[in-house]
DNA sequence: ACCTGAACACCGTTCAAGT
DNA sequence: ACCTGAACACCGTTCAAGT
């Protein structure tokens, strides 16, 4: 966290380091960069990337970067779909059945965005990476096995895509700030006369949120459900 | 660039000319700054709002806008919710169903933030400004009234808002980024034997996004509604 | 109470140049 | 092919000061 302070100073210590000089950086490379803006990510949030960062803690001048990469954005694009890899169960997916293939596909999809609060903020503004097709398609097969029409078929698609999206990007703005939230219940306290409702039912202090959408999931489904 | 803001500048300039005072605009306000804040935004994106810009185009100072506001995240705070206003219909809503009232709210809801694209990608890292919580409020006691058990009351209100926040995000990306859409697609059409279904349903091609959002609403409703 | 310019500590990226 | 520093045109915000 307090790793680098003054630039120039770790900049000069870099150059003369002669003692301990033993490791020089590998040579820069596109997976390596990945890896590390994930890491920055990971470790200061969204605005904590940045590319002279970056390549500072490449051990490289922050003009290096741009031979592997055409921007920022592009750095950012390779950040998100770097982090929605999905490794499909290889045969237990024989005796699954349909339902608990998407259901354990779309959580593992929000897990691993939440690990990675910043990739739900990232969302918006990126397109598709091979990543996120390659589950696209393995929901795709999914619901056409199990017997949803195909004039039914992009909306089903898109409809749970937007459900994981929106819990995802909700869960995750929740979790980055907390005092947001707190000031929101505090707001929400101060006027409950106008939110009585919500107010009784305790939405905004319900932090089951993993169940909650579960049990969401599972509604869903059930109106998706091929009808017989 | 710069002919655009001298436009923008010659236009106000003309309209205080009746004043005596040769060159003030009249006092800064949040609402004023809230208001040029969303023009900017609607202009020029989420990146071509910035604190000297918003100024300029009050004509003010840099820095007078601080005193009116704490930093430039209350800035797009105020933006935000500022977009999300919603006027209930007065008393047609007695002679609706609830279906109804929600299909017209979330629609609305949708609609609204599309007219505003930034809004979409704000919203991951914002917390809920009172236009939200109206809305929520709203939802909240319409399911309820339509019976929802108040045991499932809060997933169905987080279920239909995740759904309408992942559609408007999605949409709007993709709204933004047509070449990245199209890069997506190029990237489909090259590997598409990996993603055959996906293929075969044209998912990527299909774009009567308005009536795919309605049909995953009917069908999230479906799997809703009350049990009898 | 309201507004201001100068200054600080940053950004992303272009460019010409080095190996 | 790969990497670099200097430079440009910006940022958000602090501060001391003006009315």
């Amino acid at each position: 966290m307090a790793g680098k302070r003054s630039g120039a100073q770790s900049k000069r210590s870099q150059r003369t380091r002669s003692a301990e000089q033993p490791r020089h950086d590998p040579a820069l490379s596109l997976e390596r960069i990945v890896a590390t803006a994930v890491e920055l990510l990971d470790a200061h949030g969204i605005d904590g990337l940045t590319m002279r960062r970056l390549a500072d803690h490449l051990g490289s001048g922050a003009m290096s970067l741009y031979w592997h990469v055409d921007n920022k954005e592009k750095v950012f694009d390779l950040a998100l779909d770097s982090v929605l890899e999905y490794r499909e169960l290889p045969e237990t997916a024989q005796s699954r059945d349909w339902r608990g293939e998407v259901v354990h596909m779309l959580q593992d999809w929000r897990a691993g965005m939440l690990r990675h609060p910043w990739s739900a903020s990232l969302l918006p503004r990126r397109a598709l990476g091979p990543n996120i097709l390659r589950r696209l398609e393995l929901l795709s097969r999914t619901l056409s096995g199990a017997g949803v029409a195909d004039a039914d078929l992009n909306v089903a698609i898109w409809s749970l895509w937007n459900y994981v999206i929106g819990a995802t990007v909700t869960r995750a703005s929740f979790d980055l700030s907390d005092e947001d939230m707190a000031a929101a219940q505090q707001r929400l306290a101060l006027v409950s006369e106008h939110y009585p409702t919500i107010e009784r039912s305790r939405l905004l202090l319900d932090d089951d949120w993993d169940g909650a959408f579960r049990k969401g999931l599972d509604f869903l489904l059930d109106g998706l459900a091929p009808k017989y």
